[in-house]
DNA sequence: TAAATAGTGTCTCTCAGACACTATGTC
DNA sequence: GACATAGTGTCTGAGAGACACTATTTA
């Protein structure tokens, strides 16, 4: 494909003023739920100043979706996630020392599986107030706010925030913090239900009548 | 940026048994009506050997809306759209002779704009027959259908298919044949509405009653 | 028994969809 | 007048949203 392309066009400049080539990263914003608030996790920059959100350089013949499995598993120290394709930021002054493409990515995991992070060296920040990111990482956050919050509108915790069974009342608190707001309770239940099987059993410790465990369908 | 994470991880390999970055292209799946159907506008590849997305690479410095529109200006004579981001096609053995990105585009142009175009380089296919492609191209065909048909739903012709103004009927038809199907007339009629100013001008040339002209709103 | 939470019956409002009627042009 | 197409009144059914009632547990 480049051997022919190139034939129909004019030859690319090769190693003169810039690189003929972009180096290629992969950035992700990853979604928790800390605090009673949708949070984005941080990694510290490697030259000490600030923050940035996860990610790597791609490496010879990687795939995009092992490079953020990379990135996220060493800075991280998360696994098995699926991340998901935003966008790719291609401003060509987005990094003041070289031609970077990013392919934003976005994710979503339970708090507890970030417990092995490095707190020095991550943090989580409200997604509503991330702070100030470089590489138009600002960006990627609100796309991907927008990306959770319309796989959220339909579906019960589609991408896992709580275990294998729950009840309708913790799912209604996780869609309450991912979209900001969340039906009524009988509404939500109606809507739901639809996608769910229920367990026979119920959920114990609580006040109340007990709630019944609830399994995706 | 790049110098950052590279001092955090082992340096890549440069010039070695592979490139240290990978080409990195654009193809478009630019869509048309014609002759009743949904069509997509493949150019023929430069081998001579069958037929492919218009695309290009990436020239140093160059955004990638700019190199979409270059591509489709050089081969298809189409100027002034404005392609989306689909998806990065990333499958390291996409191309036989070398490891190239692709970052997939959609957009959609009236069947008269494509009058400049090179008969015999270019050609029309029907998005449910194109042929098989290379390079993942049939992917992309299919998530560009996707995403149109998901633009189409609410709005009134989003990608003007349509001059500026236009009756309720060739909007209906129009949207009949980027969806597959349409609402009743009377439905389509009320659902699209809001979304419309009526001109109070009307249609000539026709049968029966003359129609009204619509505009965006 | 009081309080708290779960689960559900039912009313209303909106809207998509369908049918049928009226309106206005051409042949 | 016959026909074709545009535009609209109205009925129906499905579903979201809200309210209020019943059910089942703990303190």
């Amino acid at each position: 494909m480049a051997t022919e392309r190139t034939r129909t066009r004019s030859a690319r400049p090769v190693g003169a003023s810039g690189p003929s080539r972009p180096a290629v990263a992969v950035d992700t914003a990853l979604l928790t739920v800390a605090d009673g608030e949708l949070q984005v996790v941080q990694a510290r920059r490697p030259n000490g100043k600030g923050w940035a959100l996860p990610g790597s350089f791609l490496e010879p013949g990687e795939r995009l979706h092992d490079a953020v499995a990379r990135s996220l598993a060493d800075k991280v120290g998360v696994t098995g996630l699926r991340p998901r394709q935003l966008q790719v930021l291609d401003e060509p002054d987005r990094d003041e020392h070289e031609w970077v493409l990013s392919v934003a990515h976005v994710d979503v995991v339970a708090l507890d599986r970030l417990a092995d992070r490095d707190p020095d060296d991550t943090r989580l920040m409200p997604v509503d107030r991330p702070g100030r990111l470089p590489f138009g990482h600002n960006e990627i956050i609100r796309r991907a706010l927008d990306d959770v919050r319309a796989r959220y509108a339909a579906l019960p915790d589609p991408d896992g925030l709580l275990p294998d069974t729950f009840t309708l009342r913790s799912l209604r608190m996780v869609h309450e913090v991912v979209a900001g707001s969340a039906p009524q309770r009988d509404t939500f239940r109606r809507v739901m239900e639809p996608h769910l099987v229920g367990t026979g059993a119920t959920a114990a410790g609580s006040r109340g009548r007990p709630a019944e465990l609830f399994r995706r369908r």
